[in-house]
DNA sequence: TATCCTTACGGAATTCGTAAGCATG
DNA sequence: CATGCTTACGAATTCCGTAAGGATA
């Protein structure tokens, strides 16, 4: 038994059970991968994976049980890595932040200036994606803290907390007629061809829900992954836009676009940042998540990260 | 980074530091072990072990997180082992009981037979401990599943569960003036010479704190550890005996000892099964525990393994 | 001086890559 | 027949034991 033999089989499951796939990603040969594999089979004295023939097919239900052993294994080991640059290298690093776009183009440029103040020695490095690909990037270690505002909440290998509350706005050219009105209805709203954010994106389960319940069928000109370019399309008169109010942050009244908070239509939503659960942080970790939020201190997060699934709301 | 360095950094500390010692336990050479753990702590960038010229002193505050990392990977390693042996030798392998020489003699018995008769091929083997010892057995993997009245609950690495509940009994010579005396007294029992349980042991704390509030002094004879050595005692009139009332659930009544319960002067005891957090339970772990008590479903155990530190009272 | 950790070195076992074999879709 | 896993084999590396060195109590 050995930890190469866990990598293998962690990547491989990751990779679709495609070996080739794995050998490649871990920059080794095919052949090795193969044989790691199986010498570990044979040592534990159970398939971990069911062939068909030469082709890995499925996981073995024991291979399922060894997974999740497997899983813990090699995030303590990342974890041992994490410990050893927080001694050695005090206060420097790496920390990789994955996020949605509206995050990381207006909520983050303050946290992570400040935490470039406090700590010039640490390196950020933002990786961007749905919030689907957010949590997949926690879960792969791709990325140390997530910062998203829809479906981190779905996997229990994570830890979420709520970050800040947010709400949404219209977005409309300055001369609009609806730019006039001060709380736009649903009706009015529905009335227009609207510029969304995609489905899967920030909030927008709200949006459609709160249409629905109105038994109102809204009429959406465009699906966009970013407030820029949702605004961008709102120029050039592609409809009313629906952004987050942080996207109009930088917008001055009087400018081109005129907006309107929507939170009377459609609520408001949480950010949440995401860990998963039992990884180790480092000081700078946490200095970062408390200038996300003052509510997460390292004592709350610590106290999240260790128990299971408790939900700690705003 | 790999596995052996784990293995000899754990048992290095198990063994008080003592690199020799640390070598012999796992049947290598003691450079060996002294060579990998200087590597783990090049590779890491931090020292596990403080080192006064070349002796080891004490482990540093970085070397307590890695520790803890290490304790987690072992500890699935084990595992790992565990969910081989599940899946492949269906129903057979090793359990390792960690108990006192009480549960061992009277207690358990009728379980360990059952569980053999359910699972043929499943070898028991019995440990014999002081509580403190027992709880030692489970954190070292020496034993699977523990079994014991005190201190099981005082480490947070166990996982305990109530089983049982008992209470004491006084036992006499049969001709004994006490015999006759349905419910003694504290004053009574003070009177006489007593043979009692050493202090470690199964709710020995429970007597002396009953005699210490009715402010009496206790006359102990002797101290034993098991119930047939203080029965013995007992026989040749060296004093009134305080034992389990199971120990004496085997003595007919009109043999050579007459027995009283005291529960009204010592209240109940509870035994208490416990486990290693986060260990992995074959099918027959969790059929033992169930032959333990009714209570313990592999349901209610999956749960308290899982959570941390909640009680689950009788 | 006795204990105990580190360094040095060499033979043995393991590792890991390339090449070939073979099964599936 | 293209993809993809397993087997075979040999070179390079790592491992691990013995022997020697050096520091503490």
């Amino acid at each position: 038994m050995n930890l190469h033999q866990f990598r293998f089989v962690q990547e491989a499951v990751r990779r679709d059970l495609n070996l080739t796939e794995t050998a490649k990603a871990l920059f080794t040969s095919q052949p090795g991968v193969s044989k790691a594999i199986l010498e570990l089979e044979e040592e534990l004295g159970v398939d971990i994976f069911a062939r068909h023939g030469k082709r890995l097919k499925r996981v073995t239900e024991p291979g399922q049980q060894v997974l999740k052993a497997i899983e813990i294994i090699m995030r303590e080991v990342t974890n041992l890595k994490r410990i050893g640059e927080q001694f050695s290298k005090q206060d420097a690093g790496t920390l990789s932040i994955a996020t949605t776009h509206s995050q990381a183009r207006y909520f983050l440029p303050g946290p992570v200036a400040r935490l470039r103040q406090r700590f010039p020695k640490v390196q950020v490095v933002l990786h961007q994606g749905m919030p689907e690909q957010v949590a997949r990037m926690l879960l792969d270690d791709v990325a140390e803290i997530g910062l998203a505002t829809e479906a981190l909440a779905s996997h229990d290998e994570l830890v979420t907390l709520p970050c800040y509350e947010w709400q949404h706005v219209m977005v409309v050219p300055a001369g609009h007629p609806l730019a006039a009105i001060e709380r736009p209805t649903l009706e009015q709203l529905a009335a227009e061809p609207l510029v969304l954010y995609h489905a899967t994106m920030t909030g927008r389960t709200r949006i459609d829900q709160a249409f629905a319940r109105a038994r109102l069928k809204p009429n959406v000109a465009l699906e966009a992954i970013d407030a820029d370019v949702i605004k961008t399309y709102v120029r050039i008169g592609m409809g009313v836009g629906i952004v987050a109010e942080l996207a109009m942050r930088d917008d001055p009244p009087g400018g081109d676009l005129a907006w309107r908070p929507l939170g009377h239509l459609f609520g408001s939503n949480v950010a949440r940042v995401a860990f998963k659960r039992g990884a180790y942080l480092r000081h700078f970790v946490h200095a970062f998540a408390e200038q996300l939020s003052d509510r997460l201190s390292p004592a709350l997060i610590q106290r999240a990260m260790s128990g299971a699934g408790t939900d700690y709301s705003l």
